[in-house]
RNA sequence: GGGCGGUUAGCUCAGUUGGUUAGAGCGCAUGCUUGACAUGCAUGAGGUCAGAGGUUCAAGUCCUCUACCGCCCA
């Protein structure tokens, strides 16, 4: 006897919505989150497993590439928690400051200010009630995702333990002689104010202007401009004639030969400069002369520095020119251009302009033309860091996944140029150096800063600070250890310093991951992290980055209302490969949805399946092994694979196969066959107790272990199911601090024999389909079974009955005996197994239309036949190929042989 | 210009160290209210694995070249 088939108190289908919340509630009661939690069942003994998190952009709110990775992250820490080991998940917010102002600006814009108007102090206040808003938003999307986040650790890179690290760090790369102030040619944003990094401006190649411009000559003797003699010069950036210090030419070009030494004036500013030679011009350029601006050009930078020429900063800033503009002061810059090229035009000076392709620096936070500047920066000498980084990784100390992007890690750490870290913006952390009236310089890491100048003794109050923040990947830099406590030394930073596994997105390798490389090996002397683990991008169904602008994302949140949050990380794991972009589409969404509810009903048949004879709430045992079937057997050693095949996509990051693996597993195998094959046996009344009993129990095993398996992927759906699963004695009451399941051990002769009964159930459903018989009527089957499959088609005989609608299923002595009698029925072969189908009336279209079928059959198996024989004719391959491969040919081919001739004898019949 | 990746069913993607008959989901077709599930079940159709050449007894898989798409660096 079975009870009722609804399991005890399951709703029909999965509504993630009445669970999920409360399920993360229990984790968070029951302290399981941290490695050190009240609920940890961690074993101290193991290594402690340790992701810090990416920490998301405090004012912006999680997308879907934020979903995937912190279900990634989840993942892999939910699968160490459950393999005992002590588990951080540290979560964490970044300050972003450039993206921050971005975002503060314009919604302080909406209410009449402006960022001059209100002031640094009251800009910094409003900045922080700003972010107390957004950082609550951040924090709840996690939670919804089910990220198992210990928030007891949570950190923010503004904060004091943050900020101490960044003036420790600081203070002693500059005790190093690693950070130094200069100046230099720098990038600078006039739309954003401020200097930035190389890898914050963007090449885009755009179709300029080259315009050629005529400068007058000076006469040699007197030094009055010679209106005959003149040289053309070639620019794209006419406003910046009003800074050049030279005309260059190549010292080999004889056009220009004789005009080496003599001298230029410059239109407008009046200024008289050399025509120098110089190798580095490009003589198939324009004119092959060109105008050297070292103020405002990279090349002519270093140009200028070999001839020691003038350096002429002509704009501000705002991006207008200064007063070295002459009559342009004041201008923007590209107003100053149309006007510069209308003069030149009226003065007969503008020879020629032709379209240019080029390549333009961009901001890659506004997208402004970044001007190169001469300016005062503080920067990290990279060189040594980047040696230290390249040896962690050639060492093998620390992994890239994928391996693929060694290479770039490689070239970019090798050609790594000097770090400008100095940022001309309010929101971050204010560079922790001093400067007193007579220009010495004083690095502090305290609180208040230094007491006096460190070179002359001055006292503090006649020190400046310098009025600059950090690039705000300097704090990220420090995060794997700032994170911990450092420059403290903390127990956390002692236990859970180097982390084992960074995660982020393949886009910020060079940001953020060779930063905290570089950081942490020098300043800890310990690579941060085991494992790099290099996401790809989510994309739109159509493969275009989702963006605001372009009005396709997806909030997660939106998903999640509306099919779960197991699904949408289902389906974000399963498009998941190290280093891969993956789209994302809706239908993806829906299909993970159908398989929580899949699970879900598998569990709640088998809860509701429990024979009588086992009380409610009896504890788990294991299945007595003397009592299984083979279904049984099949089912186990299936799991076994499963666990297996999980273990095994784990060890590799290969998350998108870890739920390939589950998925075939529950629903082709655990769902489509073995639920299906436990029926019969559970509802046999004529079995005795003990072998229903032990079909349950393996039905409840193979249930558990799927559970634990699919918990890092699923973990509300796992949880809910589990809280309703029997226990056995040991198991805690959370699933996600159950133990990892082991494997039960491989039954080979359990899945071959089921595995040939399965295959003989498919192919009478198929003759029955293919033949359009009535489906719901039951039909009598003769089957013909090899001798050695007989005790398993015996025990499972019923099974087949119920699953091929077939009815009586008689076995007969032999083949022969078969085909003797196979008339006005359907030939069906199976492998080694042939079957009639006897329909109830004799049908002439059936009969056609199964005639059609096994012709079409024959032909297929022929002409692998034929393929078979070949292949063996080849003596090279009989010869060559090792023995097994030639073996298992030799088997397929019989195989086919025979069933050429059973397909020829049942059409022939 | 240098480097990397991709090209497998209508669509999205798997495909382990080369070895039987290249798989899945979605979509499509046909049928099914089967005592867990219509968010379901059954059956089926659909592929010269981008192209060319090579290595090998054997290539979706290894090598070379070409085409197209995408990304990174300069």
């Amino acid at each position: 006897m079975t009870q009722g088939h609804a399991g005890p108190g399951l709703a029909k289908a999965y509504r993630p919505g009445d669970v999920e919340a409360a399920i993360y509630e229990r984790w968070l009661a029951a302290d399981v989150f941290a490695p050190d939690g009240g609920g940890s069942r961690a074993d101290a003994s193991k290594p402690p497993f340790v992701l810090i998190q990416p920490p998301p952009n405090v004012t912006g709110s999680l997308h879907l590439g934020h979903a995937q990775r912190s279900a990634v992250e989840d993942l892999m820490t939910r699968h160490a928690r459950m393999q005992g080991r002590p588990a951080l998940f540290l979560p964490g917010l970044d300050h972003a400051s450039i993206a921050a102002q971005f975002v503060l600006d314009r919604i302080i814009a909406a209410e009449g200010e402006t960022r001059a108007s209100l002031g640094r102090e009251r800009y910094l206040e409003r900045m922080w009630r700003f972010i107390d808003e957004t950082k609550l938003v951040i924090l709840g999307q996690q939670r919804r995702l089910g990220a198992s986040l210990d928030w007891g650790r949570l950190r923010f890179t503004m904060d004091e333990v943050s900020a101490r690290a960044v003036r420790e760090a600081f203070a002693r790369l500059y005790g190093e002689g690693l950070a130094y102030r200069h100046e230099t040619l720098i990038n600078w944003c006039p739309g954003c104010r401020t200097s930035l990094s190389d890898l914050e401006v963007e090449a885009t190649p755009e179709t300029g202007t080259l315009w050629t411009v005529r400068y007058h000559m000076l006469d040699a003797a007197t030094g009055a401009p010679d209106p005959a003699a003149t040289i053309s010069v070639a620019t794209t950036r006419p406003e910046t004639i009003l800074g050049d210090t030279a005309v260059a030419v190549h010292p080999d070009d004889p056009r220009y030969a004789a005009l080496i030494g003599r001298r230029v004036r410059i239109p407008f500013v009046e200024r008289d400069v050399p025509i120098i030679a110089d190798a580095v011009v490009d003589r198939a350029f324009g004119t092959g002369a060109v105008k050297i601006t070292p103020a405002h050009d990279h090349d002519d930078y270093a140009t200028g520095q070999r001839h020691g020429l003038p350096f002429v900063d002509v704009m501000d800033d705002a991006g207008n020119i200064t007063g070295a503009g002459g009559p342009y002061t004041g201008l923007e810059r590209y107003a100053a251009r149309q006007r510069i090229l209308a003069d030149l035009d009226a003065a007969g000076d503008l020879v020629a302009s032709t379209p240019h392709e080029m390549i333009l620096g961009r901001c890659q936070r506004s997208h402004d033309a970044v001007e190169p500047r001469l300016k005062t920066q503080w920067f990290v000498r990279t060189a040594p860091l980047a040696a230290e980084a390249l040896a962690a990784t050639r060492g093998r100390r620390t992994v890239i996944l994928p391996e693929r992007f060694e290479k770039v890690w490689e070239h970019w750490l090798t050609e790594i140029r000097d770090w400008n870290v100095s940022r001309q913006l309010w929101w971050g952390h204010r560079i922790p150096a001093w400067y007193c009236p007579d220009g010495h310089i004083t690095v502090s890491a305290e609180v208040g800063g230094p007491s006096t100048c460190g070179t002359c003794g001055r006292p503090a109050s006649e020190l400046i600070q310098d009025p600059d923040i950090f690039d705000t990947w300097f704090s990220s830099g420090l995060w794997p250890f700032s994170t911990l406590g450092w420059p403290e030394a903390t127990p956390d930073l002692a236990r859970f310093y180097p982390g084992t596994v960074m995660e982020t997105a393949y886009d910020i390798i060079f940001f953020w991951v060779a930063r905290m490389m570089m950081l942490g090996i020098h300043l800890l002397g310990d690579a941060p992290f085991e494992v790099v683990y290099l996401s790809g991008l989510v994309r739109d169904p159509y493969g275009q980055k989702m963006s605001k602008t372009t009005g396709n994302v997806v909030d997660p949140l939106e998903a999640i209302d509306e099919s779960g949050a197991d699904a949408l990380r289902f389906a974000l794991i399963h498009g998941a490969a190290p280093g891969n972009d993956q789209k994302f589409s809706a239908e993806k969404l829906e299909n993970a949805r159908n398989f929580a509810n899949k699970l879900w009903n598998a569990a709640r048949f088998v809860l509701g399946a429990r024979p009588s004879t086992i009380p409610p709430g009896a504890p788990r045992v294991a299945p007595d092994g003397a009592r299984l079937g083979p279904a049984e057997r099949w089912l186990r050693s299936r799991v076994g694979a499963a666990v297996v095949g999980a273990d095994g996509a784990l060890a590799e990051f290969s998350f998108g196969e870890l739920t390939h693996v589950l998925y075939d597993s529950i629903w082709g195998e655990f769902c489509d066959w073995a639920l299906e094959l436990a029926k019969v046996r559970l509802t046999d009344d004529a079995l005795p107790a003990a072998d229903r009993e032990a079909t349950w129990w393996t039905l409840v095993e193979a249930l558990d272990t799927y559970l634990r398996l699919l918990h890092p992927v699923m973990p509300f759906v796992t949880e809910a199911l589990w809280a309703e699963m029997p226990r056995a004695a040991g198991d805690p009451d959370l699933l996600i601090v159950a133990d990892w399941p082991a494997a039960p051990p491989a039954d080979a002769e359990a899945e071959s024999e089921v595995g040939a009964l399965l295959e003989l159930v498919r192919a009478l459903r198929n003759a029955r389909s293919e033949a359009k018989l009535d489906p719901s009527a039951w039909l009598a089957v003769e089957i013909a079974i090899p001798p050695g499959l007989g005790p398993t088609f015996d025990a499972l005989a019923p099974a087949i009955e119920r699953l091929a609608h077939a009815r009586p299923l008689t076995r007969v002595p032999d083949i022969g005996a078969l085909r003797s009698g196979a008339t006005g029925g359907l030939a069906v072969l199976a492998g080694p197994i042939e079957a009639l189908i006897r329909p109830a009336a004799p049908d002439g279209e059936a009969a056609a239309r199964d005639r059609a079928r096994q012709e079409r059959e024959l032909a297929g198996t022929e002409t692998q036949l034929e393929g078979a024989r070949a292949r063996l004719a080849d003596e090279r391959f009989v010869a060559q190929a090792p023995p097994a491969v030639v073996e298992r040919a030799r088997a397929r081919a019989a195989e086919l042989e025979e069933r050429v001739t059973a397909l020829r004898a049942s059409l022939a019949g």
